[in-house]
DNA sequence: TCTTTAATGTAGTAAATTTACAAAAACAAT
DNA sequence: ATTGTTTTTGTAAATTTACTACATTAAAGA
């Protein structure tokens, strides 16, 4: 909730002199927001500390810290918020709604995730001499979007999103072998049976899941990722989002961690592919 | 102009120390506008003077007027700006700067998407007897994704990565058959004659692309996508984001239109898939 | 190489915020 | 009404924070 709108709800839960700083602040929170405990207090006559404790009221640090959270919430409205969609909203409504609902998940995601967890698995896949990437049902996309990306970096990688075919590769693999599994939930029966079958094979498996998950808890590495899942649609749309990120997140680690010259070789594989498109116009 | 943008244009303009700071203030804005100058000056390794000589450069006050506007800024507005990744980030650094450029791509499509190209699509979408998804390359998991989530809608969907199947199907196809093409640049040859021969053949092309790009020109109806590349990399990461999500909106409008008893289907489909997952612990 | 100018840091100062404690007010029970 | 208890509020000191003036260092130009 907004720092305003909490203020105006808490009116009631106010002492008296509380009351009075929580007015001032409402009259014009402009002049609050630039104003000094010392001018806010005179403003409301108050004693400052009576300001600072209204401050901690409204559950924040202190008054410098109030202050932040009120300019924030002065900013019009708050950015990213997901929103759900409503039965008649037209599809200027819906278009915006998702979009920033995808932005609000990715924002989520952000923080959810573990740099160092992403570094160790970059370092996994840098010592890797092969890589796997499985994903089932909406996941398996994801993984085929995986392979795409570390294909270019010159990386045996291959991609399931087949049980039957997982598990094969699975038999086969050696200690040098690097299976990465996408599971939004991190509760899909055959995906957990997969990553343990890898591990009883010495192959090393990346998780990129839910945290305190079954498949969490079986991977050599898991990347948690928390993900706010829209309940309403029946589809998974954010999670793989979030996970399409991570991909992104792990393949610029992998090409930091080979330097300068492993991206010379990118740029060929960029320019290979220039000749199957239209050129652009130049003058624009 | 938005702070945190303001900072990133006007990179060139600080002195080595400043840009140390921005450097800081941009990796991680939340961290800053909590801190006091004494731990940023430490942060950015630099002195305490210097900090705040950087926010008088941006116009305001001092240092605590700084954190202000910052605030307001990460508020507001578009948050995240899109920055590239350095030689020598660490893994803290560019998995923030992935997903805030992540965010941002999502931020300029989400404003470049014209909501009746979208409602246009969906009418297209919803009379149509089948629905075919082709992608080359990167787009190709991005079809993929559309198939998944279009299947769930009980509709008959196919899905192409290899371009002489897209033309044995375009062959195939009826009036009221619908393709759906996907691709970043629109300037790729073997989708843009694919999306002749399909026409020629009397079925509805959709394309999601770039805006004046030979695909669009060729398409039915085209749902044009801006999205800022980073170009320093040689993988598209954010435009397939972009159009992930464009997928999510087709869906969404789809099942709008579909009304709430086809929604009940889908929470079928979703159910069916339960018994392949391991029990979520319910105490939690 | 020397001079000039710009950039950066050090140390001290002023201001603002917070803490600890005491006084006052409100309330309850005798 | 009066006393004891709790809550609220204010005072004053302590601490933290930000700013200013000046010194030093680095860079640029002659």
């Amino acid at each position: 909730m907004n720092t305003l709108e909490k203020i105006q709800s808490n009116l009631s839960n106010f002492s008296k002199s509380e009351r009075k700083v929580a007015e001032v602040i409402l009259t014009s929170p402009q002049t609050a927001i630039h104003a000094s405990i010392a001018t806010l207090a005179k403003m409301a006559d108050v004693s400052e500390p009576t300001v600072n404790r209204f401050c901690r009221r409204l559950d924040t640090k202190g008054f410098p810290d109030f202050k932040l959270h009120l300019a924030q919430s002065l900013a019009n409205g708050t950015p990213y918020v997901s929103r759900h969609v409503d039965e008649d909203d037209g599809p200027d409504s819906y278009t915006n709604k998702i979009f920033e609902s995808s932005m609000a998940a990715l924002d989520t995601a952000r923080q959810s995730v573990d740099p160092m967890a992403v570094n160790r698995a970059v370092d996994i896949l840098t010592q890797a001499q092969h890589i796997s990437f499985f994903g089932l049902g909406a996941s398996s996309s994801v993984a085929h979007d995986a392979q795409n990306k570390f294909f270019r970096f010159n990386v045996p990688v291959t991609c399931f999103d087949d049980v039957l075919m997982m598990r094969m590769s699975c038999i086969n693999a050696t200690t040098g072998s690097v299976l990465v599994l996408f599971s939004h939930t991190g509760r899909t029966k055959a995906m957990v049976e997969v990553a343990k079958l890898a591990r009883d094979n010495n192959a090393q498996v990346i998780a990129i899941t839910a945290k305190d998950s079954p498949l969490a808890r079986e991977a050599t590495l898991a990347i948690t990722v928390e993900v706010p899942e829209d309940t309403d649609m029946f589809i998974p749309m954010a999670s793989r989002l979030a996970h399409l990120t991570v991909i992104d997140v792990l393949a610029t680690g992998f090409t930091l961690r080979r330097g300068p010259r492993f991206r010379d070789s990118l740029k060929r594989v960029k320019e290979a592919i220039r000749e199957s498109r239209f050129e652009k116009p130049s003058h624009i």
